[in-house]
DNA sequence: TGACTATGGTACTGACCGGTAACACCTGTT
DNA sequence: AACAGGTGTTACCGGTCAGTACCATAGTCA
């Protein structure tokens, strides 16, 4: 854990720098288990800076995590511009998309559900941004599915949102080569079986 | 987290209180959010007796999750005994229980899955028994399903397996009324998928 | 009675944690 | 030259962590 080297961009300011740190160090290692010190050294600034942009650790967890959160909506419109006017190739890009999030051998889940099961204190201020985000989320793949024509375009969402859940966490527990190798195969399925 | 006192048998030696006393904790609270003294406390026994018993904390959490996956474990010939030759009925029964489960408001999760987010070294003693309890757990469902008559089990276990996980994580992301509250009727529209 | 074992109680160590105080520096502006 | 704001450095605080030393007690068996 100790000596860090800071693979962090020299030229960025201080605070992005922190905010880039803290996205390796909380999703390699989990959030409990790195410090502030660890996060400021890896950044290449020190502790004082770090306070003098977010108020505690809880708050610099919730900015790592809506920074997340912003970057997972831009898939959606990412989506559109690959396949304009094409839902079903839309769903079956983000598909792809998740399978190749899921069988990276350097991925550890999502981070927004690691830190869900991280930090079960109900007033945590990353509880709000973890919901709002993981809400978006499915309402954004339910809407793609009702696009697409699916039958039960919820129930359709909620089957490929839990599917991709729980290949993330699959391959935490029993590794890459566990269930989680057969996510789009099963996906695929699944569309198939709501699609006229 | 202090004052935690004791719901545990004043009766049941202080090895045994202690396993449950951290089986309470962990479970709740999370692994690392969890310090010895206040398992010790909540078994009404103190530090050097859970010293006595466990060589460290990460022995301790390792036995913690052995006990948990041998009572999963006895899932798979409770559901023979109460459905006997009838596989179909056991894959019901199956996802009914599993449903039950996700469901439950005091629910937070898969304690393996869990486990396996916040502790992600690997060489900790807890992740061999995480992972041997997975794969055990997959392989009697891919045999359930076999018996069961389903053209492809391998790939229907691993879809239900993949769906249960990601509706536990999904209860504790989004709440139980998010896309886990429909895992049963998901469930059951895989299963009628894949028999003839 | 005496000896042995398991347990309880207290106090401690050394490390680390989140968070803060005080001060020096450097850079740009006027 | 004077100032101001952001940054770096060091030291510190109180608390908690995992783990240990030492001793007192209770029960059990001989």
């Amino acid at each position: 854990m100790t000596a860090e080297k800071l693979e962090v961009s020299e030229k960025l300011p201080p605070r992005d720098r922190i905010i880039a740190a803290a996205r390796d160090l909380f999703y390699r290692h989990g959030i409990r288990a790195v410090g502030v010190d660890a996060i400021a050294e890896a950044a290449g600034t020190n502790k004082m800076t770090l306070y003098r942009h977010f108020d505690s650790k809880d708050v610099l967890v919730a900015e790592y995590l809506r920074g997340l959160a912003a970057e997972k909506h831009n898939v959606w419109s990412a989506l559109e511009a690959a396949h304009p006017g094409n839902p079903r190739a839309q769903l079956e890009a983000w598909l792809v998309e998740a399978a190749r999030n899921v069988s990276d051998p350097k991925s550890r889940g999502c981070a927004l559900a690691n830190a869900a099961v991280e930090l079960p204190e109900k007033g945590h201020p990353a509880r709000c941004v973890i919901e709002q985000c993981k809400q978006v989320g499915r309402d954004e793949l339910a809407a793609l599915c009702r696009r697409a024509g699916a039958r039960q375009p919820e129930l359709l969402a909620d089957q490929l949102f839990m599917l991709l859940e729980g290949a993330l966490v699959c391959a935490q527990s029993t590794g890459h080569e566990g269930p989680a190798c057969n996510f789009i195969e099963a996906g695929r399925a699944i569309v198939a079986a709501h699609l006229p």
